[in-house]
DNA sequence: GCGACAG
DNA sequence: ATCTTGTCGC
């Protein structure tokens, strides 16, 4: 498996290639952009027994454009570093019941910023080829080189591999950034984001910046994730 | 050998 | 990820 990800590493491209103008992202109402703006899909999964419900939610701007979702068996157990393998075909299911073909992808896991940078996100982002990023909630691996606690919003820092990472010291592996912050109160910790596929880290930061409304989450993870619930509720 | 570890 | 009620504050 780890040679697999190897693999994949080479064969993701950790630079802008999408194709659309990141600008044009957005999940505020904008009646200026109407259909120009491109599709963006979340993904997220909900558990229960030995079964996964993964689910897939397409937003064009503001609009829930599509949803789709599966019911898989589960048989890989959780492994840190080896999650595409557990999660990764059952999200692939959820893909082929979509007539959608989002422009871009967001993972709830991390992309670049993994042990031989081949994260969920990367993993399907170069299998269904298409941008991706991925957002986690926890940091994986690597080093922020701040104090992460406590940022106001829209603060930012450099996640670089360090020796638990398959790349040169320093490489950029994605960011920390502060999507919500409370004046006093709930500490809220920062979302780590990376890229998946075609895109790179500071592209990767923007994007998740025009896709975040207010909440922690950005919008296509968190209607996804909501969904998911939903669908798990409805078993 | 020790420590760390997405969802 | 999941097991779970109430509670503080805008």
């Amino acid at each position: 498996m780890e040679a697999l990800q190897r693999r994949v590493a080479d064969a993701a491209r950790f630079d802008d290639h999408v194709g659309f103008d990141p600008a044009a992202v957005g999940v505020t109402g904008d009646a200026s952009l109407a259909g120009d703006r491109p599709l963006v899909a979340g993904v997220d999964q909900a558990f229960f027994d030995d079964r996964a419900v993964s689910a897939v939610v397409c937003l064009r701007g503001d609009e829930v454009v599509e949803r789709a979702h599966a019911v898989t068996d589960l048989s890989v157990p959780y492994i840190p570093g080896l999650l595409s393998f557990r999660e990764g075909g059952p999200i692939l299911a959820a893909f082929e019941t979509l007539d959608s073909t989002p422009d871009l992808v967001v993972f709830d896991g991390s992309g670049r910023i993994h042990f031989r940078q081949a994260g969920l996100a990367t993993h399907l982002g170069v299998v269904l080829d298409v941008p991706s990023v991925g957002v986690a909630k926890t940091l994986l691996c690597g080093r922020v080189e701040a104090d992460v606690d406590g940022r106001p919003e829209g603060w930012r820092a450099p996640v670089v591999a360090d020796g638990t990472v398959d790349a040169p010291a320093g490489t950029v592996l994605g960011y920390a950034y502060q999507s919500r912050q409370y004046e006093s109160k709930p500490v809220i910790n920062p979302l780590y984001v990376s890229p998946g596929h075609r895109v790179s880290a500071a592209t990767a930061v923007d994007l998740v910046e025009r896709l975040c409304a207010g909440y922690k989450l950005p919008e296509p993870t968190r209607l996804a994730d909501r969904y998911a619930d939903e669908c798990k509720g409805r078993t």
